[in-house]
DNA sequence: ACCTTAACCTACCAAGCGGTAGAGAATCGA
DNA sequence: TCGATTCTCTACCGCTTGGTAGGTTAAGGT
């Protein structure tokens, strides 16, 4: 009913959807398995019927998450043309995966902190290869003179992928720092998201203007 | 004999450093008070008497943290005189204060992801103030046309902090994953290191390069 | 009808957790 | 010399944790 072949709403990917959830906002020693089992509305051991052990659980959901963004990335690599609009499908499309679900964005931090070996070899997996194709297309555009000649390639690309994910996964927190410049008292929620959207659109203009160099001397954007 | 008053290197200390480093290292629930008693070499209850709970413990890291930042902050935005040279030395004195110990830096992002409320209270307290200031020599410098028009103050002083101390805390992850360039086979601590330089330095010009507006069409830095 | 298999349950366990009780050393002013 | 205070210890408690044992239900093939 879903998408391809089963069509089972399928327990494990409930057990995983709440697991991705729960990992995410409390960590993964935060979370008991009762909690998630609670979630889903199941019993404890049912879980462990569908994951032999809480590690394994972890692992899956980590899997799950590199395997969507596998998933994600090559066509939207594919997709734009020229440079500047190659840049902007991409860091869009960074943006909009991890904005979607800001909980894939806290999940990839957290595992960060807590396995850096771990995620060290997984990167080194996942992302190095595209990460060499997109350099290489970063060096292009300096032989060219539209990108910055003193930019380090492969550190402008995860600088640039880290703090998004980072950004987004801990925006919660810098919203209530911003002066509210002329709306008062509209409620909460609108405005935080306002001021998220605010944070994001400046770390894109930053990506933006720290990668090419201006044609002229511009006034906007 | 450290300091000003006190002369004991003061078993407070000892188990606020050691909880500081574990914490950072494997988190809050992560991180039994048995570790943090071995590590001092002390029992348990001994760490109780000290801080009567777990939880008075992490407030008093955290508190620990921001007081030393909040104590160093204020001379180094005195320190610095013209709109580059104050800009470098405050994002240097940034680097400089997590590098030096990244825990730190792991410190503050764990509790942002784990205590999001909480942290937006105290960056409220201990942030919103200058960060005011330091928004408004920016839109100084933007009227002077020295700064990019299109900036917008708070959300880039706040993305570029938080891309320092995230970058930092995670920076061990990402040092595999740049290709080596000459050096082959020396030994893996003192590349890693260079490479987290490397890492930092293509921050820093990302953040120079976003904040300034170019004198004429600059070929280096 | 029957057996098998998958899926889920209640009941339970050993281990580890944060925290307490209370007894012994060490220090120190009187 | 003597309490009083400060500090640290061993022993323990109640609770939660990840995980197991084993029974129960329902579906499905033959």
């Amino acid at each position: 009913m879903t998408s391809t072949q089963t069509d089972t709403p399928s327990m494990q990917q409930q057990i995983l959807a709440a697991a991705t959830h729960l990992f995410a906002a409390r960590g993964f020693e935060g979370t008991p398995l009762s909690a998630i089992a609670s979630e889903v509305g199941v019993a404890k051991p049912s879980l462990l019927y569908h994951y032999p052990s809480k590690d394994a659980l972890r692992e899956a959901v980590l899997g799950n998450l590199l395997a969507h963004w596998s998933e994600v990335l090559p066509e939207l690599l594919m997709a734009a043309t020229t440079g500047g609009q190659r840049f902007h499908a991409l860091v869009e499309a960074i943006v909009a995966f991890f904005t979607e679900d800001p909980n894939r964005a806290r999940l990839l931090l957290r595992e960060m902190l807590d396995r850096p070996e771990a995620l060290r070899d997984l990167f080194a997996e996942h992302v190095s290869p595209w990460l060499g194709v997109l350099a290489e297309y970063i060096r292009l555009g300096q032989r060219e003179g539209r990108i910055w000649a003193g930019l380090d390639p492969e550190a402008y690309l995860l600088n640039i992928i880290h703090q998004i994910v980072s950004g987004i996964a801990v925006s919660e927190v810098f919203t209530d720092l911003y002066p509210a410049p002329d709306e008062d008292n509209k409620d909460a929620r609108a405005s935080r998201r306002a001021l998220q959207k605010r944070h994001i659109e400046e770390m894109i203009r930053m990506a933006h203007a720290s990668l090419f160099l201006p044609r002229s001397l511009p006034e906007k954007k």
